[in-house]
DNA sequence: CTTGACCTTAGAGTTGGCTCTAAGGTGTAT
DNA sequence: ATACACCTTAGAGCCAACTCTAAGGTCAAG
């Protein structure tokens, strides 16, 4: 029976996020000591361990939950429901990946058209570049890039309503 | 001069986005109708279409805004300035894309560990692979997935506090 | 003269996953 | 007894980039 910071120890989660993830069930202290403090038994922290080891492997709490489910009642679910869970996350991991990738050959793009020495922007052809348009067209039609290119007004473009944006904590 | 639907529909933003960035300092409307109604000059078409593009591009909103300042004053800047922001931010990109990497191993090792069949997950290869530890470990030692492997109990593991976590739109 | 599409503002809500604070109680070593 | 590290709770704050709401003013058409 362990106490919460030495789950936090143990666990490498810290002791906030074992109570955040208590709040939102997905873990628990199967015991409380006279003074309410929390009190792990060996299946807690067993339980924890898979809720790190399922978040390492990209999935998300909510996807966590559906897993613990089904593993603290094995039998009642099958194969199937698991690999589709582990398929939909492989999907959307993926699809980010193919965004990332088309914005890193954008900027990777940009980056060989300037020389990015000392002398003025006035002539940057990055700056450029993102003024006539042509940077994210990039690799759509990679020869835009460096040549002058009429300016092409941006165009019809992706911008469905909740379109899904790349993000990069830096 | 256009006004902000008009600026809308021609740049692919919402008007409330485009509110949105002028309170934020990324554009501006150079004026306004008699009745307040914001009228966007071409050189403010101009610009919005250069944060569009930037942004489509991967930057940050916080980039774009160091961006749009080498942009109006070219020539008290250096391309040294912009490669620094692209460079950084193709970095950016890059690491995440490894992380996702990584996630998709994960995923793909414990996909090819079950035949998701619709028989009991009561010895499903997959919930047995988290359970045990050995998802994310996989990666790094991927014969570990599906032979029987002994229960290795996470270790050091990566846990810095402001760990960058990756994230997935679904 | 009314309908309906547009415009304005300040400000709140969304997402996911934490992270922290305040205000207090507990445990133990000196 | 008193300092100190630990524990408890409810709830607020953070991040980015929107997205939406409320409550109202404006404008052209029929």
């Amino acid at each position: 029976m362990m106490k919460i910071s030495q789950l936090a120890a143990h666990s490498g989660l810290s002791a906030h996020t074992l109570r955040f993830y208590e709040k939102n069930g997905l873990i628990e202290a199967s015991g409380r000591s006279s003074s309410g403090y929390r009190s792990y038994s060996e299946d807690d922290v067993r339980r924890v361990e898979f809720v790190k080891t399922a978040r390492d492997a990209g999935f998300s709490l909510d996807e966590i939950s559906q897993l613990l489910s089904i593993r603290l009642d094995r039998d009642q679910h099958i194969c199937e429901e698991v690999t589709a869970i582990t398929r939909h996350k492989l999907d959307a991991v993926s699809t980010k990946i193919a965004q990332l990738e088309e914005i890193r050959q954008s900027l990777a793009l940009l980056l060989k058209s300037c020389d990015g020495g000392l002398d003025s922007a006035e002539h940057c052809s990055i700056i450029e570049a993102l003024d006539a348009g042509t940077a994210a067209a990039a690799v759509q039609a990679p020869q835009a890039a460096r040549s002058g290119a009429a300016k092409n007004d941006a165009g019809p473009a992706k911008t469905s309503p909740h379109a899904a944006r790349a993000k990069t904590k830096e």
